[in-house]
Order: C-alpha cells, then sequence, then structure tokens
DNA sequence: AATTATTGGTTGACGGGTCAAGCAATTAAG
DNA sequence: CTTAATTGCTTGACCCGTCAACCAATAATT
C-alpha cells in the first residue's frame, strides 16, 4: 500500500492527510464548522457589518457567505438588514442568541487547539507558525 | 478586519489558510487534480487493483473512487473490467496513455512540491514532517 | 437628464467530499 | 438447501467551496 515517495512527497501528502481531517473533527468537537465559527467571531467584534466586508476578512466567496449567513438566520444567530443610505448594502449582525453560543463555541475552539497542540513546546509553536507562514507565502507565489 | 487572536488560534487559522490555497494551486500547475493524481500513481505501481483496496490506499470514500474512476475512464486514462472469479470487484487499470501522462504529472508535482518548500532546510523539512505526524496523531486522538 | 459603468448580493451549476440506501454476488448458518 | 449476513460497488442527497450569469441600486459620463 505504502508506495515508495521521496521525503518532500510525504510531507505534501502528510498536509492533504492533516487538512483531510482537520474541518471535520473540529466540527465534531465544537457542532459547528470552522469558517462558521469565524463568521461568527468576526461578528462579535464589529456588532455590524456589511456582507462584503466581512467577506474580505473570511476569504471565501460572496455566494458562500450568502448561503451561511441564510443558514446563520434561520438558525437565529443573525440578522440582517438592509443598508438605508445605501439599498445595495445588507448589514448583518449578531442576536443575542448568536452572542450567548459563541462563548461556548469559542471554548469548544480553544479546547480543540489544545487538544491539536499537546506535545507542542513553546518554541515548537512559533516554528510550526513561522514554517506555515513561509509555505503559504511558498504558494502565493506561484 | 485582522482581529485579536492567541498564537495558538493563529496557527489554526494558518493551517486552513494554507489548505485553503494548496489543492487548487496545485491543479493548475499540474492541470489534474491532487487525489486523482494519487489514484494514477497507486495504479501505476500495481497493474491491477480492485477498487476496495485503491480506496484504503487513497482513503477516501467509496462513493468518491466510484465518480473519480468513472471519470478517469471516460478520459481515457483507466479501464475496469470485472473479476472473473469474484464478479463483485471490479478489477482497475492504467491505459498505456494514462501510463505515458502520469510521467509529466508526476514531474509538474515534483516541480510543485519544491516551490512549496522552496527556502526550507533539509533539517526544517524533516522537523515539518515530524510536526505534520504529531499533528495528525493528537487529531486522531480526538 | 439619459446612458453607461460599477458595486453588492443572489442564484444556478459544477467539482470534491461525506453518509445512507440499495443491488448483485458471495459466503456463512440453520 | 435455503435463508441470512457480508462484501463491493453504485446512486442519490447533502454540505462546502468555486465560477459565471443576473438583478437592483448607486455612481459616473456625456
Amino acid at each position: 500500500m505504502t508506495t515508495a515517495h521521496s521525503s518532500e512527497e510525504r510531507i505534501f501528502e502528510g498536509m492533504q492527510a492533516l487538512n483531510k481531517g482537520l474541518s471535520p473533527k473540529f466540527e465534531r468537537c465544537a457542532g459547528i464548522t470552522p469558517t462558521r465559527l469565524r463568521l461568527l467571531q468576526e461578528l462579535f467584534q464589529v456588532d455590524e457589518i456589511s456582507q462584503i466586508n466581512l467577506q474580505k476578512g473570511i476569504d471565501i466567496d460572496a455566494a458562500a457567505i450568502t448561503r451561511h449567513l441564510k443558514g446563520l438566520e434561520e438558525a437565529g444567530a443573525i440578522s440582517r438588514r438592509n443598508n438605508p443610505s445605501d439599498n445595495r448594502v445588507t448589514l448583518v449582525s449578531l442576536t443575542t442568541l448568536g452572542r450567548e453560543k459563541i462563548a461556548a463555541y469559542k471554548e469548544e475552539k480553544n479546547r480543540f487547539i489544545n487538544s491539536l497542540l499537546t506535545g507542542f513546546s513553546e518554541q515548537e509553536r512559533t516554528q510550526l507558525m513561522d514554517m506555515l507562514d513561509r509555505l503559504q507565502h511558498n504558494i502565493d507565489l506561484l
């Protein structure tokens, strides 16, 4: 099964494997998708924001934003209204219910991240962060 | 935009961001999806294999396998036949066309991985691999 | 003023993954 | 033997992301 690979190939496969497990596991632990929680956290800090600005902070497609917000609205976590001074933009904000729930989510998230990083020394964590940045940078050049 | 985060949270976000860029960029560079190339590479080393064994090597859903193979078959890269001694299993193998193409893909893949890891010393690469393994292990415990 | 961008948002279709249900073939049990 | 479980594969439905087309509202040109 385990095919012959260069060590670099193994790194690449390792990244994909890691990635494959990450989001589903997070969701199972935290009860919410990583991106949806990011949306909520972003909203938590601004009180009210247009979808497009939200999108810039989150870095996903406008269509995805629309659908996530639709879902979060149906779940009662957020509310939307039109900007009276510019009827193109819709302003999004957390409901009190959403605000309440977010605390628990953040806690689960921290718990999750701590589990993820158990066994990593402070030095290793900064090393890891550094490597992630450099990988990201290398990707952006392509 | 950049919200206040703990350093651990930033690592988590970094992983997600990295992940988000990885596959699409790979596909743009190599002309094939990472998983599809993994399928081809797996096939390259066995000549003929049942879908379920293929699945175990690749670690994705059986349904996904079915659809990928369907696509690869339509593209003329692979062929399938029934196992005469057990009509449940379908045996998959590369066509000569598939065999020809795979060399170029692998080259692009190596080029891609090298770009991804530029600036990483030999020591850092082993460190990175080690960290990926440990992260994976931590995830598996959850 | 009237016409022409441009902007913010929504929708539809697609690819990639999951799970759940179904089917045919094989194997195991009564 | 016949019935019941298991195995390998396929299909349908769903979620999450993308892109492309579209619409309404505003801004810019003329």
